[in-house]
DNA sequence: AAATAATACGAACGGTCGTGCTATTTTAGA
DNA sequence: TCTAAAATAGCACGACCGTTCGTATTATTT
């Protein structure tokens, strides 16, 4: 009736909603049952469109599931990277890194079933195609941040100079694996303690230790002589 | 009843090796498409037979994929805990767990895709059911026998007695699954190597340290003039 | 007002899925 | 050899898969 000035302000409401709802949707059903378990028609169901009309965002399956691994990488790098650099360089950064990492994978509402990119890497890890790669790639960059973080801490003197930074990533994402599997799978309520310990571990052992006398340190070898003499144990 | 043909000799048994045959190929498939990525029509020609014909061996899909979940747990007791539990209690037995794990994962011929368990796992970590419940059973099992061999070996004086061996359990668990995945994901070529320094660093730090700095050490315990009998000390 | 683009829909297609039912072949014991 | 049972094949079914097509309802542009 009343509308006589269409050039209002809220020009910019567009539904353009409908594809990130779709993504939104997606993520947490294939949190649940892996990439290669997503449906169209189940997806269209959830989300209460026809399973031709959600088609068409897409321009197939492979693209559907490409958007969705996309998104997942997007949302882990917002919440887990961008906010861990934005702490000091060395082991504040790490930490932060290790705490956001770990909101992220507890976030069931997003995650209900776990995160999507562990899963998939594990489903993917034979199947050639542009979904491995990608998902890969994102593997691959996520490692090589924490050893750039790790090289950082170096640099600061929080670790010892010849600390191993590929061996360090390493052991970290392994914990965080580990983390995973045991919370998931075995739903062991130790989980998050056991990881801990193992990154305070960590930590303790990468950090510099100058007490020793014994300086034959020829190797590259994570593990020098170094006497930790405060080990981290916090018994149970 | 008892009047048999004693001169039978039973020699020729034409071993039903369908079944196993139709598992063994089913567990390569399972390897690199995961245990819901299994149908019995690909199964059924891989095998050179019917799906029916096939189908009949098990009384439906689900059974057939615990069949094989079942035999993969099989081979990997058979092929990795008891070679393991042969060697020398505390850290002989450790040591023979790993190695024997690591030649298990790198069979290509039986896993030409990776860990049928791991896979499993996470595929599995959120679907209730009789599959779910079997892995995550075997895999308890798993942990509680490392956590077990840990202990002995603190038993043994090999590792020092406030070892926490749930975390012991946790990392080298942790450390197993970075492996699986910098190797296959990530194609890491130093993935092998990042697990034997891991591991090494992890029996370093759980071996008995005797820190001749500290005076206040208790060490009332002999090191190696009595280190046969067991003291009948269990953990706690 | 007319033309155009963007969205979403329902119906249908060819395939594959798991799974019954029935026939045929193979095997084992008399 | 004969026969009963076990093993396998053939066939058909309903359900669901991804995908295509034609179309209706809107917005946006001309």
């Amino acid at each position: 009736m009343s509308e006589l000035k269409p050039e209002s302000i809220e020009v910019e409401r567009p539904v353009r909603n409908t594809k990130l709802v779709i993504l939104d949707t997606a993520i947490r059903m294939v949190s649940r049952d892996g990439i290669s378990g997503l449906t169209i028609g189940e997806l269209a169901k959830a989300v209460g469109m026809s399973k031709s009309g959600l088609f068409a965002h897409f321009g197939g399956k492979d693209q559907l599931q490409l958007a969705v691994l996309e998104m997942a990488v997007d949302r882990f790098v917002e919440s887990v990277m961008k906010p861990a650099f934005k702490y000091q360089r060395g082991e504040p950064r790490l930490k932060a890194l290790l705490k956001n990492w770990l909101e992220h994978l507890n976030d069931e509402s997003t995650l209900p079933g776990g995160s999507v990119l562990i899963a998939a890497s594990i489903e993917l890890d034979d199947r050639p195609g542009s979904l491995r790669d990608f998902v890969q790639k994102s593997q691959q960059d996520l490692i090589s941040n924490i050893e750039k973080a790790a090289g950082m801490a170096v640099e600061e003197g929080h670790f010892r100079k010849d600390l191993d930074v590929e061996q360090f990533a390493w052991s970290m994402y392994s914990f965080v694996l580990g983390y995973h599997h045991f919370k998931r799978m075995l739903n062991d309520p130790k989980a998050e303690l056991h990881l801990k310990n193992a990154f305070k571990g960590l930590l303790e052992f990468s950090r510099t230790q100058v007490d020793l006398n014994s300086k034959h340190n020829e190797t590259k070898q994570v593990k020098s002589s170094s006497k930790n003499h405060s080990r981290a144990k916090t018994k149970n």
